[in-house]
DNA sequence: TATTGTTATACTCTATAACTATA
DNA sequence: TATAGTTATAGAGTATAACAATA
């Protein structure tokens, strides 16, 4: 029984230990990012949300997990650069549509162009099963994490 | 050969999407994270490399993946807090130890195991054979990171 | 000269509270 | 009253460049 419980507790640990390491490392990773991307990760993360069309604002600070005045900030500094618009929503008036203008769009598409070469390097240091079942397991804590949401 | 090629192709776009959905889901979770921490989540990545022992102020920036100028605020923040020291060295009167105080120690203890009761929910979402892989799969790409760095 | 650390400066990201305009 | 968005304010985290002290 004691060492069922142990049993549990060193596979729990070894998780969590290899949990850490990786976020460590992927961390690290993160820093060495490209100093001349047109996006930063958190302007990337707020409007990659609008690739499948415009959005209110609150929907989308919601989207991507900011709260509504970091929103605003955030797309102000962006569609002065020309990268989104923000205009008036035609059924709403105290509403506004962002949506990504077309080099909005490219600097996206850019974006997600470096973050796959750098998946790439990852992967090209994998055997082939490693591979497969990296893929797997990267999916499966993607849908656990999911179902851990619902319960927060 | 060109279905080799198509196949290999996918496998990556496999693996690239299974490595973004885990990373949005983490990044999600992370937001959600306790208002009440003693330390922020740059904060213990910073001091975590101290539980084995004073380290120069350099060497404290690299172990945690920021700039010795951000280091240097760090550390005076978390110093004015009580949580660590900054000794002159012995050796070398340029130089300074930084080391963790009591109370920083049991700050990262009271992290660690917050961060560990997060671990273990992800953990008992999976079966036993998804805990395995998981434990073996994070290993291997942090050492995969680990092999990239020297490159990069 | 090279290295260690700090200061100066500037920008992004972030939140909470208070406000305006509209529903 | 409730909702959409913005402004005001504040603080953490981040970097590069310039500096001081020591090796």
């Amino acid at each position: 029984m004691s060492s069922v419980a142990v049993e549990i507790g060193s596979e729990l640990e070894a998780f969590a230990a290899a949990f850490d390491a990786f976020a460590r490392a992927a961390k690290r990773a993160r820093v060495r990012v490209d100093p001349d991307a047109i996006l930063t990760p958190s302007q990337h993360d707020l409007v990659g949300p609008l690739a499948d069309g415009p959005l209110g604002l609150r929907e989308l600070a919601r989207a991507a997990g900011v709260s509504a005045p970091t929103a605003t900030r955030m797309v102000d500094g962006l569609s002065e650069r020309g990268l989104v618009t923000r205009e008036p929503d035609a059924g709403d008036r105290r509403a506004v549509r962002i949506a990504l203008t077309a080099s909005g769009r490219a600097a996206v598409g850019a974006h997600a162009e470096r973050r796959l070469a750098r998946r790439r390097a990852l992967y090209e240091q994998l055997s082939a099963s490693e591979r497969r079942a990296a893929a797997a397991v990267l999916a499966r804590l993607a849908e656990a994490y999911e179902s851990l949401e619902g319960s927060a």
